[in-house]
DNA sequence: GGAGATTATGTCAGCCTCTGCCATTCGGCA
DNA sequence: TGCCGAATGGCAGAGGCTGACATAATCTCC
């Protein structure tokens, strides 16, 4: 999730210079942090140099991050929100499955599909996803991170289906299901030689979602 | 898995003092451990407490274990053993979802019907469990670890089923699926009020494994 | 435009996790 | 008994992270 450090309360009213500022260093953070992961690798590099980077002291860098994993996911953020506010917008005639199905793919067209301004929101977030999977300790902060994400979609899928998420264990089982497929596209997708883009990721996705059926299936001796 | 630190290469001979010594150092770290992190919770007990309970330098505590959250976890080591050697005994009658679900199955009955010489080793796992649960930082080491056990999953469902893992997904989803379900399972176990014991969380896995198919289905209206 | 209230930042001290290095001690074994 | 390798302890230090306090920047209202 974003952060949203404008005040949510007067949503059209310019925010001021210094909500500005606080914007601009925190993703001057970001960036700083994110190419100098890439650079010399995550736990090479200390949270006095991202500060150095931008100019800013160290406790000043721990008042916009709880901590250095903070800093490296801030990235996925953007295509978080985008996945939920996408599953939030599915017709409600599709079934879950393919809800979140739809959900994510279109979250990645979109991510991959209009360079919005930035050089691209998408490459940073496939280099972090290779990051990510090469980083023991950033691979745990991010799996926790999808876990809870994984709680607000099953609140979505309950909401959608109006049911009570308390009673009815489907959502979060589903929710589970879906978060362990893409985990295992994600890996699968960094696994390869030369990771293709965005498309290879959404192949990825798309053949894993495929095989779902046939991995629950009872028998499977026929080949894929 | 659980650390093997006598020499494997002669099973049949009797540990030297030298070994069995390090095996007590270890247990006892362990059990240090557990019981100061149940006791005033996991961040603020520090690994310099737990060495001095063991009266052993702080030094030592990092020659024995990579960092804090190893030795928390340490008490689920046993269990994941059991359970892939469950795995690898059940019948090739059974497809993967049969398999998968009887070898947890069979785990937790195993461990908590058998208070083998120990008071118990199902209860510090159970309060470990919800320990994890309310621990940020735990939570995250214990995901990454349960990933790492999901791609054993996938390698032994794969070397019943006769499949190359490198080619056929199946393996791997439905590894991704199984560890998803199980940490669903988990989370509402420590969710209870009254978490009951290890036939409670029996339950609750099978409830879960039972809603896999109808979460899948098309068509959730009709009530659970 | 300025006074005073808010808020962000910097500095500093300090705790804790974790690591490398070297000296010492202990168990295994001839 | 004496030697060798393994285990341990002590120490110094890097790095993550936090609380407390002072300073500087912005905002608000007159």
């Amino acid at each position: 999730m974003a952060v949203q450090l404008t005040d949510p309360a007067q949503p059209h009213r310019v925010p001021g210079l210094r909500e500005r500022k606080k914007q601009r260093t925190r993703d001057a953070l970001v960036e700083s942090a994110h190419r100098l992961f890439l650079e010399q690798g995550y736990a090479r590099t200390t949270v006095d140099e991202i500060a150095a980077a931008v100019d800013v002291s160290q406790r000043t860098f721990f008042r916009y991050f709880a901590n250095k994993d903070e800093v490296a996911l801030a990235i996925l953020a953007d295509a978080e929100d985008h996945f939920v506010a996408n599953l939030r917008e599915r017709p409600a005639a599709e079934n879950p499955l393919q809800a979140l199905r739809h959900a994510i793919v279109r979250t990645w067209r979109e991510l991959g599909g209009s360079p919005d301004g930035r050089p691209s929101s998408i490459t940073a977030a496939l280099e972090l996803i290779q990051l990510i999977e090469s980083t023991p300790t950033l691979l745990a902060a991010h799996l926790r991170r999808i876990t809870e994400q994984e709680q607000i979609v099953a609140g979505i899928l309950a909401e959608r289906e109006g049911l009570d998420p308390a009673v009815d264990l489907r959502p979060r089982v589903m929710a589970a299901v879906f978060g362990g497929v893409l985990r295992s596209a994600h890996l699968s997708w960094s696994a390869e030689v030369e990771s293709s883009g965005s498309e290879g990721m959404i192949n990825l996705i798309e053949r894993h979602f495929d095989q779902l059926g046939p991995a629950l299936a009872g028998d499977w001796r026929p080949a894929v």
